[in-house]
DNA sequence: CCAACATAGTTGTAGCAACAACTATTCCCG
DNA sequence: CGGGAATAGTTGTTGCTACAACTATGTTGG
């Protein structure tokens, strides 16, 4: 197939608004969760999954997994959560390289704290928008981009249904 | 309706892999350019923006609308793509307060030489991975999320027809 | 068993974005 | 027309991310 050098015109149709969502949305995400919880939308993101998780604790190369983040990233990012008191880190007991990282009660109180507004934000922008079909297609489509995006699977792809504001 | 506070397995399935792609698809992009020119994603689309319009110049304002940034940010960008002659500043003829962005000659060649690895990038992680329904459906999305996320309806939102790398 | 390599994570530096504060011009209205 | 508000843009500071360099531990083949 002949492939040009710019974009076609139907291309640039597509992908112009979409750079646009992907300019403005996670920006919106911040800027909600920064202005309600002091919490960047990344932040919130790694405690969240860190309270979903078994023993409210990761490994913090699965933690980076999960996240999507690099690393040297997840590291910057958790010493500063420690310093707030959201979560403690812990070495790993059968491995002296790795490192384990476990919620605090003041984190989980502040993922609490944090979900409903974040949820109604999402929901607002983004979810509430779209048809129940078109949730289900852009499911679909973000799924294929993310195939391609992350070959090695990431396993924030695989859901996790267990809500986190349950009980004590 | 009856709202929950947090994610249901629905939306949850749904907003998992869009956050993935929000955190990695830009990175992708970045990386791309920044490794074969140079340029963040954001430069080569202020540049592109230029290249496609009348005279390949623009208010600063103008310009800060059609690329989704702030007009801080702007300054400090096109401060830097000045600094490497790919833009220059002019002070506008009708208005002493405002400021005109003018493409340079080298501004030009920068975008021409940048466009098809970058619009072969994109299409590797998104558009060819859509059938031409998806990628339908994907702008159809991208567009109420985008009235959603910028009701004053940014310019960027119209589609501009004109490659890039037409002729001298 | 030990040398080389791989894995897990941290730290330092540089670059970019957000936000606030500031300057300079223009608009508006009494 | 004169003074206050609005508009256009710039600059400085702070915080976060990428990348590279580094430390420490684990694994493996000769």
């Amino acid at each position: 197939m002949h492939r040009t050098r710019s974009f076609t015109a139907e291309e640039r149709a597509t992908w112009v608004p979409l750079v646009a969502v992907l300019e403005l949305l996670p920006k919106q995400l911040d800027t909600q969760l920064k202005r309600d919880e002091q919490l960047s939308h990344f932040d919130y993101f790694v405690l969240s999954l860190l309270a979903l998780s078994d023993g409210r604790t990761l490994r913090m190369s699965t933690l980076a997994i999960e996240s999507n983040a690099t690393l040297p990233r997840l590291s910057h990012v958790v010493s500063r959560l420690e310093e707030r008191g959201f979560v403690r880190r812990l070495p790993a007991p059968e491995d002296a390289r790795a490192t384990d990282v476990e919620l605090t009660s003041a984190g989980r109180r502040k993922v609490i704290a944090a979900t409903p507004g974040h949820v109604a934000n999402v929901r607002s922008f983004v979810l509430d928008a779209l048809s129940p079909t078109q949730q289900a297609l852009l499911r679909e489509i973000a799924e294929i981009i993310l195939d391609r995006l992350d070959p090695t699977q990431s396993l924030a792809a695989h859901a996790r249904h267990v809500p986190v504001d349950s009980s004590t």
